[in-house]
DNA sequence: TAAGATGATGCAACCCTTTGTAGTTGCATG
DNA sequence: CATGCAACTACAAAGGGTTGCATCATCTTA
């Protein structure tokens, strides 16, 4: 699966998001398709800044803001996810590779993976109660693991 | 209610919030003062930089980086809680003043309010299943709202 | 192919928030 | 008190991300 959820080769996958881009007035252009595979191809959850660095090597001359519109204009597009996992960045990741969340500990930094099943329920009950389409596709969900959670009461 | 949940004045509270600090080593100074004040008496989620507007009236040298280090004890300490409203910034609430979450439209920044119900199963869900003691008091869940929704079908 | 319109980019400036640090304040102990 | 230690703060700098704007690239239409 790529970005777009259907089997096929890198080259066409990029004419395919091209044709996606093109029927909403948009344009793909060098820069794009270096940050579509730099999204494409990492193994998960990547940085805008490691995505620039990776781009930067090709086309020395590209700013970071580009990147920067670029995912924003991919996740519109919900090719990509925005998701806060707690380490002061935000990640972005394929929208249609392993959906699931995460549940971080605010203490120790764990991550914990969590399906998406588990969250299933609540955007169906926000959608009915509340007429909410609920944007719940790769969340980060803070806390604290019943690690860090019974060495605060060791130490009371 | 107050900040910690008694019902009694505002000198008194911060007496408790006081015992509270100094329980774990900690003091309470002038500025955390004014700025458990400004928390406590602003009628809905506040920003640190209007936290910070009402300091400086009384203690103008008071330095903004005092309001964001003292807003995250308070929230470490689970007196207040910091909810992204989709605005930029961060905003702060007392946290055992109204429970509830917030549903956010992307599109046009609609804010739909939402019982803190809605979540306790998911919370005792993650609990159970995942051992994770999940932070869910006050959350800003981003989306879009029916209308927005509506809104991009008419168009297409 | 020319002209106009619209989209995209690089650059600089900015916004919100965090962090390093040196100096200060307050508490505890002798 | 004097001394020592830990907490706290102001200030400055940096980090992550956004925005305004002038320029450039691409598309449309004639
Ligand atoms: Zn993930
Ligand atoms: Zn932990
Ligand atoms: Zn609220
Ligand atoms: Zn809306």
């Amino acid at each position: 699966m790529n970005l777009f959820g259907r089997k096929q080769k890198q080259t066409e996958a990029h004419n395919h998001i091209a044709d996606d881009l093109s029927q909403k007035g948009l344009r793909m252009t060098p820069q794009r398709l270096m940050i579509v595979a730099a999204v494409e191809n990492s193994t998960n959850h990547i940085s805008a800044e490691e995505i620039y660095e990776q781009v930067i090597e090709k086309y020395p001359n590209v700013n970071i803001s580009t990147v920067y519109r670029t995912l924003d204009t991919l996740a519109e597009m919900r090719l990509v996810t925005k998701t806060d996992l707690g380490d002061g960045r935000v990640r972005y990741h394929p929208a249609d590779k392993g959906h699931h969340h995460h549940l971080v500990c605010r203490e120790c930094g764990a991550i914990i993976d969590l399906d998406e099943k588990a969250l299933t329920g609540i955007q169906a009950t926000l959608l009915r109660d509340y007429n909410f389409i609920a944007d719940l596709r790769h969340l980060g969900i803070s806390g604290k693991c019943v690690k860090c959670n019974r060495q605060v009461v060791r130490e009371t």
